[in-house]
DNA sequence: TAATTTTGCATCGTGAACGATATAATTCAA
DNA sequence: TTGAATTATATCGTTCACGATGCAAAATTA
């Protein structure tokens, strides 16, 4: 067999083994609060700025508003956050936390550091991670066509 | 805002991003063989040895057989594999390829070097690659916990 | 201004992922 | 050997992802 089928090899089972894993070792510390870690990740957006539109979300998790959408309508559902037309431009969809959305910033306030630890080890450290950072900012960069 | 609550400052987004648009970059090498990326990680696990029972695929993925086994059983429904009940162990379900699934092996053969080139870039490359995969091994040994 | 194109969002269908649960076969222990 | 625990797989429900499609609002162009 040809070395390149050997899955030891292929860089993308890598990439899409270590999310699964990292995203099933944030499960425990989310679900506690009835969040998902997509659903975190849109926290983490709108903790940044409040008030956005659907379309800036998606964008700047490189998602489509197809998946985004239905997210956060579960997530209004939760009381998490507010939905509404926006005024200048009646297409845009303005999400916006609700005082729950934002008390769970103060919740989720160790989340970040304990992910951190989770995954250093020999060859990930505070001193190697740049590396690491830039490397899958550069495949991120490469891959991102639109 | 503590700057761990940044996006950027996150290994997980970076995973989950990288991951996913590597896997869009899959999809229309794949798609035109009727096949998905995780049935394709199914494929190189048979095409390594033939005729394995549901859990060894699945671990060999770090999978769940709860979502190997619909899988396997989609790819039973288009002919790449046969599944058939163990002889020494009735409880297993013995996968094996199909004339078809061993053919596509012959069609994929471009596969691997296609994607390989569509990562390569200024920090990702034939020699810094190996710095990638321990790192990407050392975090993925470190969160397999079973 | 009217017609056309583009944009922003929503809906639908399919295929993963995965927690929870069920079932049958095997193994282990009393 | 019988009964209990374990193992291998399957099923179910929910939530992503994402291609495809639809629709209304806005922007562009004729």
């Amino acid at each position: 067999m040809r070395p390149e089928f050997l899955l030891e090899n292929q860089l993308c089972f890598r990439l899409y083994t270590a999310s699964r894993l990292l995203t099933q070792a944030y499960h425990p510390l989310l679900s506690e609060h009835g969040l998902t870690y997509p659903q975190y990740l849109v926290l983490l957006v709108l903790w940044e700025k409040d008030a956005q539109p659907v379309n800036d979300i998606a964008k700047r998790l490189y998602l489509e508003t197809n998946t985004v959408t239905p997210l956060i309508q579960r997530m209004e559902k939760e009381g998490i956050v507010t939905r509404s037309k926006g005024e200048k431009d009646a297409r845009q969809m303005i999400v916006r936390l609700t005082k729950k959305g934002w008390d769970l910033q103060v919740e989720l306030v160790d989340v970040p550091t304990a992910m951190g630890n989770a995954v250093i080890c020999e060859s990930v450290n505070t001193e190697t991670a740049p590396e690491l950072f830039k490397m899958l900012d550069d495949i991120i960069a490469k891959l991102k066509t639109k």
